[in-house]
DNA sequence: GCCGTTTTCGGCCCGACTGTTTTCAGTCG
């Protein structure tokens, strides 16, 4: 049957949502360790997927697709169909609504969850904590008051969390609206802007700016968008849509005479807003949302973009990203903004992963696309032998690799790839390779993947061990945050930095939109520090090899230029950066 | 569930940590 790939296609996205969804029911109901993990690997390869899954299903090639079997596929083609999976559909009838929110509360697994269930009859948070501070959950077998104390610490956090999505996935939600708008018929300038347009690393809201002359073209299509809910508020030029991703979607409808002075106003931030309110102030100028009007009297200034305000208030250009109120205006007054690095500048990525552990495409395919993007260079840092559940490198495989790696160079004029490593820094700081093998590594990347739960002196002490072994080139996602999902471990960041500084090492900023590991704060602070930074995609697949940009983000609200990060350096400077 | 230069069945998955315990089950990455 053909599928028809219209505006209600099932998304890739939501296929994966289904198998992650799919794979935690079963893991809830004790199912075979091997099936749950095929459904989790279908659902990475499905999310990972560059063309849409329907017309790789129309065309008979979604079978193709290494994770994806005959059973995989007819649950595919269900989902194209009717939208629903029958086992997916079972499964929740199966398992109480509410127990796989528990599973979000560290600590909580399906086990666990299934006696509070069948002994407590707690299928909800409320539930959950209503036992545990009337002391019951001690009396289960297995649990005791520390297990409640946990359970009452996790709800705690939860509750603390204000609703707030990773940049990366708001910024699709927000293109997703935008083209929509378009599809539905909407033929205006529509421009994501707020938070988003900043590049903050989580936003708490989606704003779009709209051209149009009246409200109602706006309001009525958003209205049917499935993903939108009830209107929150409205005013005459804006409203706000709650949305079933918690984040709420506000929509500024402006004129088109107003369009650029929106676009700043709504861009923000507030601070850098006012503060640019109070310069204009100075300088003869009244600064709103609709104009700039001279304090004397009269229209506004007519202006074709947000330069020309900039340029009309005797500033450099401030780009979104810098619009914090961290020092930018007085800097744009001066002419001392920072020359921010972009994406052109970018020469290469040193952190990769391939199906030789973890990854999804092969080395080859890897490097295919790096060429393809224009770089010059790029490093393959599988993992090593001890993470087994990236199926890490063994000593033989790694050297085989690099084998493969040199071999491969061969063909290349214009490209070389970097024999690497991603090795584990190891629960008592060794690590998880010997130097003799490091030694003969172009780049070492080394990080942490366990032992997150120690103590702030012991994980800073492993990851000054990795910093003072002479072969290790660059420290990895250096906090290991998640953003939304897992705190950073406790480790003195600025110890790291003023370490890296002495011995000449780079700091990563993985540029994963899960993780954007350092944080701005620290790259300015490494960066304040003389350290150098490297910005890597840690992609496990061809499509996350595109993420590069998140990094970039960081790197250009840390105010970094093309010079503080190694890879927007020529080959030849960047070995000598490599082996100082 | 998927997969196959070991090919249609049998392998794929492992160690550390934690909180509860006297010998380990459950969770996590």
């Amino acid at each position: 049957m053909r599928i028809e790939t219209g505006r209600l296609a099932v998304r890739n996205m939501e296929i994966a949502w289904v198998f992650y969804q799919i794979a935690d029911l079963l893991e809830f109901k004790g199912d075979d360790f091997f099936k749950i993990r095929a459904y989790r690997k279908a659902a990475r390869a499905i999310a990972g997927l560059e063309e849409s899954a329907a017309d790789l299903y129309n065309s008979g090639k979604l079978i193709e697709v290494p994770g994806v079997g005959k059973n995989i596929m007819a649950k595919i083609g269900e989902l194209l169909t009717s939208g629903q999976c029958q086992l997916h559909e079972r499964l929740k009838r199966e398992v109480p609504a509410g127990l796989l929110e528990l599973m979000s509360l560290p600590g909580l697994g399906p086990k666990k969850i299934g006696l509070l269930h069948e002994r407590l009859g707690i299928s909800s948070i409320a539930e959950l904590e209503e036992a545990a501070r009337a002391k019951k959950i001690r009396e289960l077998p297995g649990m005791g008051s520390r297990t409640e104390q946990e359970i009452i610490r996790g709800i705690g956090r939860l509750k603390r969390k204000p609703n707030q999505l990773p940049l990366g996935a708001a910024r699709e939600l927000a293109a997703g609206f935008s083209r929509y708008l378009k599809q539905m018929g909407v033929d205006r300038r529509v421009e994501v802007t707020g938070a988003i347009r900043r590049w903050a690393p989580m936003v708490d809201r989606i704003d779009l700016l709209v051209v149009a002359a009246d409200m109602q073209d706006v309001q009525e299509p958003f209205a049917l968008h499935p993903d939108l809910g009830d209107v929150v508020w409205r005013e005459e030029d804006r409203f706000q849509l709650a949305s079933r991703w918690g984040v709420p979607v506000e929509i500024y409808i402006v004129p088109e005479s107003e369009y650029w002075y929106a676009l700043l106003w709504s861009t923000g931030s507030p601070a850098h807003y006012r503060r640019l309110q109070v310069m204009a102030w100075k300088r003869g100028w009244r600064l709103n949302k609709c104009g700039l009007y001279p304090r004397s009297g009269g229209d506004a200034a007519a202006v074709h973009s947000e330069e020309e305000i900039y340029r009309l208030l005797e500033l450099q250009y401030v780009p979104p990203e810098l619009r914090e109120n961290e020092g930018e205006l007085s800097a744009a007054g001066n002419g001392t903004l920072p020359r921010l690095l972009n994406a052109g500048d970018i020469r290469g990525d040193l952190h990769v992963h391939t199906n030789w552990s973890d990854g999804m495409n092969s080395i080859e395919e890897m490097a295919q696309r790096a060429r393809e993007k224009g770089y010059r260079y790029m490093a393959i840092t599988d993992h090593s032998t001890s993470l087994k559940v990236a199926r890490g490198l063994s000593r033989e495989k790694l050297l085989m690799q690099h084998e493969t790696i040199r071999q491969l160079n061969r063909q290349w004029e214009d490209f070389q790839l970097f024999t690497g490593i991603e090795v584990d820094i190891l629960t008592d700081g060794r690590l998880d390779c010997p130097d003799e093998i490091l030694a003969g590594i172009d780049v070492v990347v080394a990080s942490v993947h366990t032992g997150f739960k120690q103590d702030r002196a012991t994980i800073t002490r492993r990851m000054l061990a990795a910093i003072e072994n002479e072969h290790v080139d660059i420290i990895g996602h250096p906090t290991g945050r998640l953003l939304g999902h897992r705190e950073p471990y406790a480790v003195d960041v600025e110890a790291i930095i003023e370490a890296a500084a002495r011995h000449k090492k780079i700091l990563e900023i993985n540029a994963s939109p899960d993780r954007l590991d350092l944080d701005e704060f620290y790259v300015r602070l490494a960066r304040e520090s003389g350290v150098l930074i490297a910005i890597n995609t840690d992609a496990h697949d061809l499509r996350r090899l595109e993420e590069m940009e998140f990094g970039i983000s960081v790197a250009r609200r840390a105010w970094l230029e093309p010079g503080h990060v190694i890879n927007t350096y020529e080959f030849d400077d960047l070995v000598r950066v490599l082996q100082r």
